[in-house]
DNA sequence: TACTTCTTTTGGATCGTTCAAGAGGGGCGA
DNA sequence: TCGCCCCTCTTGAACGATCCAAAAGAAGTA
């Protein structure tokens, strides 16, 4: 076993003092380039790595960041989360953080946890998935000026809400989210160049926010060229079953419609089972079916199975909450990253990022 | 903002020393009642939580596991690992420890990514998802007395992984695992109690060690009851489509398969596609499919299409994972988890637990 | 009373890092 | 020449917990 490798080792081999390779770390400028070098040299050689429960007791900064995982959902949007996990992870390192897990079962639970690991861990900031209409968590963490970004809106007000990062809202809080409504827009358009008319919409039951942004944007999408949305539309619960009732509910209409844009991929799977003859199912074949259908989320299940799917990015979007927290934790060092609409603070509020999503074309539709 | 409530903070309270409090907390034996009630009334009351970076540096433990979050994989299968994931999370929360993800593209980042976080954070534990053949990482971590569990068995000899725990064969280091050739037994043997007797297999090409391990329990079985399994199974890479060309081609047989057992969901789904009509789809028909179809891993897809599909008891598997670390890192305090098949170490080897999947059955069979 | 033994409490040292303050040397203007 | 500043580097202290050695107190024994 060798001998464990200190910032007094390091000083002792470069022949200067502890402080100084600290500098070297911290605050390259203040050393000259030839101290510099030869402490760089005996950091490599030695294979030195800072211990971050010494640095942290001294900074109250861990370099940690906490996310929730939460139980599976129900229904087939499974490793949705486990994506935006990975990409976080991945975004984490490169920024000097690492990503740490937690769960809760709900909010009052996930606030404890905010507490404990706060208290014991000195946790530097918090990702929370998924928000909530007048979310207890945000508000508690606000309180105690814990830095942290939502993946998702705050929908606080729904009228704000929708317009998002359009207008520049001040914000309460940094979050990134993806634009639902502008990918269902960017279906709904597509089915519309391909030459349908009657386009339907089979979404989750209104007063979800994350839902009603969705189904807005096919109804904004037929409204803008002229066309009337009226009865075209079905809410259920998510859900295969439900979303195949619904769409028999939808097909049985006096004018049915000749395609359909789901809120979700399981939606979409049960939609399909109501419109696709057999043949249709296999994954090679380049038979149209009767009646488009689009999902979202763009799911291994669509990928498998030929669904024309909404495509989240996910990684964009963990990079871009490691980005926010960045900007928050390091003070505004790093830049945004590539490609992304980023709305800069202004009058007080918080950086927002509001991604667009993408449409992945298959066989469905 | 409140004071920092550190360990001295308490003792002022109790008017006692900051040794006397570490005792209440590390080693109560040592402390008179009435003191000990003092000091626990005095932490509750001002809500005292030790700080874990400064214990860390004193005792060299940082009561943090790592676990290493993949991309998502191709296929249907992406929330197995999201699942364990979240079992494993809970399970190390009741234990006292916390779990950090990290990411690796293959196993020589894995390894510098053990490196990295021995070095900066002080890892108690690794839990490694999925073993290789004369894996590279064991090695590593083995050489370095690295306390770790993996999540699948040692495959090294073929042999003796076959017959895991049944024979308590000594391991070269503890894990957990799902019965895999006994979880397609159980599938296998429904269907002979069903009637069926020529049933068809569809698994993985041969070479991979949980491929044939599943493989063998669909062979193994109809073995016992006299059957010839003789051209009744196809090997195809993991997906949907190939799922689908290797049913097509069982059913050309001359004498096709009445039932397929699957080696994943996603082969069965394609299986499905391959053997079914439009309307056993729903999840509500009764309709017997004309050939039983069985998958494996019980992801949501077979749950919202009515799959039915061996599952792993994942929450289980991570909670004997953090058992068997918690052994490890606290001397065999904790006892295991209930109802497991444990065989302790014996002759020098270490700790492996073989689950037993369940058999979920739904309308495919 | 003095000595021993056992339990409970105390003060000081320590882990590895960063912060605050200061020392040493050279350049520059008065 | 002196004083001042800047640049570079060093020294001592601190973060909050635990470990260690030893003191204080209680109780039993000669």
């Amino acid at each position: 076993m060798a001998e464990k490798v200190t910032i007094a080792t390091v000083a002792r081999r470069a022949r200067v003092s502890r402080q100084t390779v600290s500098n070297v770390l911290n605050a390259p400028h203040m050393v000259r380039e030839e101290t510099r070098e030869r402490v760089r040299e005996a950091i490599s050689a030695l294979g030195y790595r800072a211990n971050q429960a010494a640095r942290q007791m001294r900074t109250g900064r861990s370099r940690l960041i906490a996310v929730r995982i939460e139980p599976t959902r129900d229904g087939v949007n499974g490793s949705v989360l486990d994506r935006f996990l990975h990409g976080l992870t991945e975004a984490a390192e490169a920024a000097g953080y690492r990503v740490m897990l937690y769960t809760a079962s709900d909010s009052r639970g996930e606030i404890d946890a905010y507490d404990s690991l706060l208290g014991a861990y000195d946790l530097d900031a918090f990702v929370l998935t998924g928000t909530e209409h007048d979310d207890a968590r945000t508000a508690w963490l606000t309180e105690r000026d814990v830095p942290f970004v939502t993946f998702g809106r705050p929908w606080d007000d729904p009228a704000r809400a929708r317009s998002g990062a359009r207008t520049a809202v001040p914000s309460p809080h940094p979050w990134v989210d993806v634009d639902g409504a502008d990918g269902v827009a960017q279906a709904t358009r597509r089915l519309l160049d391909t030459g349908h008319r009657r386009i339907g919409f089979v979404g989750w039951p209104h007063g979800s926010e994350v839902g009603d942004d969705r189904r807005s944007g096919w109804f904004d999408t037929l409204r803008s060229v002229g066309l009337d949305p009226t009865g075209l539309d079905r809410a259920a619960p998510d859900g295969f079953a439900q979303g195949e009732a619904a769409a028999r509910d939808l097909l049985a209409a006096a004018e049915p419609p000749t395609a359909i844009v789901c809120a979700s991929d399981s939606l979409a799977l049960g939609v399909l089972q109501a419109v696709r003859g057999p043949g249709d199912w296999a994954a090679g074949s380049d038979q149209r079916p009767r009646v488009a259908v689009t999902g979202f989320d763009d799911t291994p299940v669509a990928q498998a199975i030929g669904l024309t799917s909404v495509s989240q990015p996910l990684a964009q979007a963990a990079a871009c909450c490691v980005d926010l927290l960045a900007d928050v934790l390091d003070g505004g060092l790093r830049g945004g990253a590539a490609g992304t609409r980023r709305s800069d603070p202004a009058g007080g509020g918080h950086a927002q990022v509001l991604l667009r999503p993408s449409l992945v074309v298959r066989q469905s539709g």
